[in-house]
DNA sequence: TCGACTTACGAAGGAGCGCTTCATTAGTAG
DNA sequence: CTACTAATGAAGCGCTCCTTCGTAAGTCGA
């Protein structure tokens, strides 16, 4: 439950450094009387928190901001720029990476293609590139990474060992955690790509601000990530959101509907099958526009189950086929309005393709803000 | 997300009476020893502690324990008599009551048989006599409750209005929280019984300690409470755990392959077939056998989706029918099985017909807790 | 250019809280 | 009755935050 350790002096210093550095992180540069009334201090205790942190490296000062009234005041800032993240995503046929500060702006990005069978170490190689790059564009080295977040398609164990792939075959058993691990001397997370894409969807997407949300990965195949409480879900076994194994819930088989629609012409890559049935529904093909309605009309089993189940006040709909949310958007919601008791609202994702690796440096970010502001570490770590 | 407010001297102490009352309530009396030890506290500031805690009426000294070396040491304990809470449970044919202290402590419990085709006045009249009856035996009135905490049937809004219940005709519409507002003189709590038979069950049933639960209610209806991250999960419109309101998840008419075997004989009620038909089938007779097979078909599809969208580390069976687990239980794990990527543990509830009771008064308990352990109230308030 | 005004700075003094230390007290064991 | 044990209570210290007040560094208007 909750601890059951009482507090000391310190620890109310150490609280109150907490709280400046939340308050710069959140408002950015903010002078000493600023951050005082924000936290609740008078201004001598903040000034003593200040100085500390700013011996600490968390916190520096800048210039004054002129033109004000009265005696110019000192300004402080987080130094964001003190350590970095990466944010990985690693799919099919894309190996995206991002670098950001400390505070999740993101400062370099990249993208590496990649065969979907490609062999193992092809695909570790081009995770490698795909950080290098980052680091070479925002100059900074290895080194200056904190912590590198990777989301990928799969069910990955607590440890980071992967369970289940079934788009990359070359994954299965695959100790991804221990690699990257060797990798990249920092801290590694891994966590499964959908799971992440609800993330970035609930900070920086359609969905801020919401705390239960069902994000839906409608692509070639099939995803599902929660957000509950404002937290991702993972489940006990970090199987959560795999409602596509079950067969009553309709959604494996569902994509097929626009794989195989007769609309697709001769020749076309089987990969770009359904982006074809999908533009020729947008176009009023009346075969594209028939496969369209079976293929929500499965999508729509899946998530009234998960809707029922949870009772999510949003449901996103994201991955490579959101880009046609247009098409697909209208139709999932009067069926879902057939089957939800009580209906959540039903929005596109606007990250887009970005989704995962946004998700990632949030996760990387939270991850941060969990470790600095758990109650029960010691001072404050001095940054580098 | 968090609070931006800074702490005060006075924090720090609001901080380690919390602590104190914490572990009081948890390990019962202790020494002023003791508890500084636990608390992480010197003895002299917990004594200081515990003093102004006595001056609140939060804490009460008790005869030293005889029988030790050394100068016998005070002991303090938790005053759980300053105020008392009632749980109760609204059924279709019994509305139960139950009365406990401020630590959860069940002092005395009622039962109200009701019809359930009653009219409204009538069910909250035998609420009003099964919750005096409680007052009664424990010799306290109406105004020594802190909180009333009611589970009951259907879906009910965050403001504790009655959306939807199947079972119960008169409930439909009804203000609940409002009536009993006017009934008891303070803070009602409304909750779907469900919902509390899960908190139940992972606070003092077999799921204890258990992060995330899904607990069934297999009776004459079917129903679902989820415990995610250790906490009551409601929804955004308090509608999560309605699964059987989709078709695919073959939950709504499960209970009818029960109901209506043919090995239920002539004249029985229609009330009492399924129980027939569970204990002819631990009889090894082989319509009443098949008939529970066609049942735990139907129920592990809805099952399965919840634990393919939540991964849950255990499922609880619950409801009128667990009391034929041993019938039901290694069945619905065998379907399970083939159906779940992760299988989940799978145990039958042991709390019964206490459930819901008990949950509630879990959940006012917790309630408590909240308002008691929240970080932005003021001073500790005075018990009455 | 100078004085009035505004806002922030910095030092001083005070109160609250928790810590350590130590002599004292109230029991048990032999 | 004495030795031992463990808790008590009082005294003194250090840290953190508070309030107060004189001083400093800008802008604005005459």
């Amino acid at each position: 439950m909750a601890d059951l350790r009482g507090g000391d002096l310190s620890r109310l210093r150490q609280l109150n450094s907490l709280t400046a550095i939340r308050a710069l992180r959140r408002a950015g540069p903010l002078t000493l009387s600023a951050l005082a009334e924000r936290a609740g201090l008078s201004r001598p205790s903040m000034k003593e928190v200040t100085d500390e942190l700013m011996g600490l490296g968390w916190v520096e000062e800048v210039p004054p901001s002129p033109g004000t009234m009265g005696r110019p005041a000192r300004r402080y800032r987080f130094r964001a720029d003190s350590g970095y993240l990466v944010g990985v995503d690693i799919g099919g046929h894309n190996i995206r990476a991002a670098l950001s500060d400390l505070d999740g702006e993101i400062l370099a990005e990249t993208r590496q293609p990649v065969l979907p069978d490609a062999p193992l170490e092809e695909r570790l190689a081009a995770i490698e590139r795909a950080v290098s790059g980052c680091l070479a564009l925002s100059r900074t080295t290895v080194s200056d990474l904190w912590t590198v977040a990777v989301g990928t398609i799969g069910v990955i164990d607590v440890e980071g060992r992967v369970i289940y792939s079934a788009a990359v075959p070359a994954w299965r058993d695959l100790d991804l955690a221990g690699r990257l691990r060797e990798m990249f001397p920092c801290q590694v997370l891994i966590e499964n790509d959908s799971r992440l894409a609800a993330m970035a969807e609930t900070r920086r997407g359609v969905a801020q601000g919401v705390r239960d949300v069902v994000f839906l990965h409608v692509g070639r195949r099939m995803g599902a990530g929660l957000v509950i409480d404002g937290k991702v879900h993972r489940g006990f076994g970090a199987a959560s959101g795999e409602i596509s194994m079950l067969p009553e819930a309709r959604w494996f088989d569902a994509p097929e509907h626009l794989n195989t629609c007769a609309c697709v012409p001769e020749g076309v890559p089987p990969e770009d099958a359904a982006g074809h049935t999908l533009a020729a529904a947008r176009n009023g093909d009346p075969l594209a526009v028939e496969a369209v309605e079976r293929y929500v009309d499965d999508l729509a089993v899946g998530t009234a189950a998960m809707v029922l189940v949870l009772d999510p006040q949003m449901v996103v709909l994201g991955g490579g086929f959101s880009r046609s949310a247009d098409v697909l958007l209208d139709r999932l919601r009067e069926r879902l309005e057939a089957r939800c008791m009580r209906m959540p609202e039903v929005r596109a994702s606007t990250l887009g393709d970005e989704c995962v690796v946004v998700g990632a440096i949030e996760y990387a970010v939270e991850h941060l803000d969990d470790q600095l502001f758990r109650p029960d570490r010691g001072p404050l770590p001095v940054t580098r």
